[in-house]
DNA sequence: TCTGGGGTCCTAGGACCC
DNA sequence: TCTGGGGTCCTAGGACCC
């Protein structure tokens, strides 16, 4: 008998998760039309029973009242999801230390050769990783095993929720013809439309490819799916538990469009100061900035730039900003969002100090910020900030208050004074 | 009439993912 | 009814160098 297993590669993949972390916290939800995302303004994950009623991703929530009114409609927890999530890393690592974290609520799992080590075969190690995770966290995972990550991709969707399915050498082609091509991890709409005027349907399709065809039409990545449909091995699992972030972003779309220059420039702003946070909670500095500004339309103007020094400080920033806003900003036009990616991240300890003054400066500024972290940590995020982000924190806690009177009232936060760190632009 | 040929590095932008 | 937020990877093409 041939070797079925060359790998053995089990996804594992959350059942509406979200959804179900909320369930699991209030179990009176269970059995509900649940959707989260209420603070985002558009369904980021819904429970099956929503689904039924017609809800998809990314559906706006006013359009979800209004055509399933009896729709529980929670905002986002992350907190809670995030330790559901390491505590799912933790139970499959019982298992196999060569774990990829794939996303909050999927993984890859390499369990290639514990079937000697655990004295059972590969199938049963990936149903009883699927029955603990179900025992242990009260959550549904949908799990599929086959012999590489794009055909274990493929097995874990085929029967959702709570599904399991095996993919192994004999019955690749079958399971190929019954996958649509747009379904296909890695293939999006503008590949899945190329591959339709070429006749490819299913991953069959694609696979029955001759290999001259594929490398004249596609370019690495497709090739590579291609290679893995054939049942080889070539994405490996990247199994660092924290890799290494290249960019850090945040991005905040209004309550409603604004032509407003002090305004969506307070609102960037806020963004760079939450994007600098989170640079100095993963101990890091920055090098090179870019930040946009998004239409009504949906059109976006870019502004990029390398900082001086690379730094954690959103006052260097904001300086840069404030002196070539003009060039991104049009008094014609309503925008809906700002947003801001932090890029060329490195270690804070290799920081590099230019003149001595300057190390000076910053060093008073680590000060204050380290200040600054622990004031947010102990009374939440914004306790302090910048005055140029005044408008769009005040406006944010408006909005906050009149959307939910609950969540108002249940948010004892502390507000502290303002302090002034910076000019109001 | 014809304007070398590489290599490397960087960047903008597209495509995709959850 | 009206469209979120946070990421990664790849490619093509320009700049620069010998």
């Amino acid at each position: 008998m041939p070797n079925c297993w060359p790998r053995a590669i089990v996804h594992i993949d959350g059942d509406c998760f979200f959804v179900a972390c909320e369930v699991a916290k209030n179990p009176k939800l269970k059995g509900q039309p649940v959707v989260v995302g209420a603070d985002r303004g558009i369904a980021c994950a819904m429970s099956y029973e929503a689904k039924a009623l017609g809800v998809t991703r990314g559906m706006p929530v006013g359009w979800i009242r209004k055509i399933c009114p009896n729709t529980i409609i929670l905002p986002e927890d992350p907190t809670s999801y995030t330790l559901y999530s390491r505590r799912m890393y933790e139970i499959v690592r019982r298992y196999t230390p060569e774990v990829e974290e794939y996303s909050i609520d999927e993984c890859f799992a390499d369990i290639t050769g514990m079937h000697r080590v655990l004295h059972k075969p590969y199938i049963e190690i990936a149903r009883e990783i699927q029955q603990t995770l179900k025992s242990e966290l009260g959550l549904d995972f949908s799990v599929g095993l086959s012999v590489n990550k794009v055909l274990a991709k493929i097995a874990s969707k085929k029967q959702k929720p709570n599904g399991f399915t095996v993919i192994d050498w004999p019955n690749i082609s079958d399971h190929l013809q019954t996958t649509t091509i747009q379904s296909l991890w890695g293939i999006g709409s503008q590949t899945a439309r190329q591959m339709f005027k070429l006749g490819i349907k299913t991953a069959y399709d694609l696979a029955s490819k001759p290999p001259a065809e594929i490398f004249k039409s596609f370019t690495k990545p497709h090739q590579e799916i291609w290679h893995e449909l054939q049942g080889k091995f070539i994405f490996l699992l990247n199994t660092k538990s924290q890799p290494n972030k290249s960019s850090i972003s945040k991005t905040k779309t209004f309550g409603a469009t604004s032509s407003d220059q002090h305004f969506v420039y307070s609102a960037l702003s806020a963004n760079i100061e939450g994007a600098c946070s989170k640079l100095r909670k993963s101990k890091l500095l920055t090098g090179k900035v870019s930040i946009f500004l998004k239409t009504q339309q949906f059109e976006y103007s870019h502004l990029d730039f390398v900082l001086p020094w690379p730094t954690t400080n959103p006052k260097d920033i904001l300086d840069i900003c404030h002196q070539r806003f003009a060039e991104v900003f049009s008094k014609e036009k309503k925008y809906r969002a700002t947003g801001v990616t932090l890029s060329d991240l490195k270690p804070i300890n290799t920081e590099t100090l230019n003149l001595f003054g300057e190390a000076i400066r910053k060093e008073n500024n680590k000060i204050i910020y380290r200040h600054v972290d622990l004031l947010d940590h102990r009374f939440g995020a914004n306790t302090i900030f910048l005055a140029s982000s005044l408008s769009a924190i005040k406006y944010q806690k408006m909005k906050d208050k009149t959307s939910s009177l609950k969540n108002f009232l249940s948010n004892k936060k502390r507000h502290l004074g303002l302090l002034s760190l910076g000019r109001v632009n």
